[in-house]
DNA sequence: TTCACTTTTTACCATTTGGTAAACAGCGGT
DNA sequence: ACCGCTGTTTACCAAATGGTAAAAAGTGAA
């Protein structure tokens, strides 16, 4: 739970006590490639912190298509919070991209953290906001060629090209598989 | 004031005398089509709330071209909230599309209601979160050609269209200016 | 190893989009 | 009305991308 500790720590100072609270709260899961973290159609039941593996954001657009909109990483929130927290059900899934290890809060134990921890909500509106911010940012730019999304790709997450299916990155960068073939082959 | 007092209540109950404490600190503002809201490269030193008018969210990619990102409109919560909050310079600018009329909150009186109005904090993070969760979403869908991200954006922008420049349009779709052009006339 | 299955690459052609340049339309100021 | 400025539309051709189909490469199980 080491990552855990740190990545609150960025956030606020707690004392070793209150940080073994929360981690108590949490409980470690792992899941297998494309499983379903939250699915669409469906409440968010959990907050996850990623300890290991890529999950794939996304949603069927109004013809069934399947598009990716984020990659989220070690070392981050993740949750479609909003539907969490108002208990609604969400347009997005989150996906396993590569088989991941997390740890998972439900939302009885997420919310008696903000009766027992005090400052914590502090902490916890921070680390929300910046994992909804992360989810926003960083996309690939509609306006530029699929060949400059995908060098820029490259840059913004090298860790993940080798990890997760060409078809999901297609889908995130908005090309057919086929096209993305082509341009990986006119770069070298 | 009235429209953001039902805007806030949206979030949680508040008396009277709260919402009137509220909107005492915050201030009318009118801005100018084109003027800026917040500019790339700067710490955003307001939130805003849109009485009237479109703000439309963009950044300077590494060529510099401007990119849109989003669009927001009237009786919507506007603002870089993460570098806000962090007094960070942010990446973005906030521009407004047509003339607009805020009420907006300095950093000092923003932060103030969290000292004086109990439950502020809560509806306060819940009203953020919706304006990042509306930011991120609603996007035009990479995979998707020219033609639908336009249908798609009528549908779900219908007043916009004739209110802002084509030219920030075309930008938000990922298209020229002369391809939306070419794209309206086609489909007629 | 071989087989069955999935993922990735290639190839071909039709369609869409971009780049450049010019014409056209709308609007405010004089 | 006329001018100058800006925003919008057209036109033409080159380049990028999609659709379809098939081949090649990788992967796991028997």
């Amino acid at each position: 739970m080491e990552e855990l500790v740190q990545y609150i720590l960025k956030f606020g100072d707690l004392s070793k006590q209150q940080l073994e609270l929360i981690v108590s709260k949490g409980e470690e899961l792992k899941i297998r490639k494309d499983s379903y973290f939250s699915e669409a159609g469906k409440i968010p039941k959990q907050v996850g912190f990623i300890v290991e593996g890529v999950i794939r954001g996304g949603y069927y657009n109004n013809k069934g298509e399947e598009i990716t909109r984020c990659f989220i990483m070690e070392n981050s929130l993740v949750c479609d919070y909003v539907n969490f927290e108002a208990s609604t059900s969400s347009s997005e899934y989150l996906q396993a991209a590569t088989d991941c290890s997390l740890i998972v809060f439900s939302k009885k134990n997420w919310e008696e953290l903000s009766h027992i921890i005090s400052g914590w909500d502090n902490i916890k509106n921070k680390m929300v906001q910046l994992c909804m911010y992360q989810k926003s940012r960083k996309g690939p730019v509609i306006s530029q060629d699929a060949t400059t999304r995908y060098l820029e790709f490259l840059e913004n997450y090298p860790s993940v090209i080798n990890r997760v299916p060409l078809s999901y990155i297609a889908s995130y960068l908005g090309v057919t598989q086929q096209s993305l073939s082509r341009i990986r082959r006119n770069i070298r």
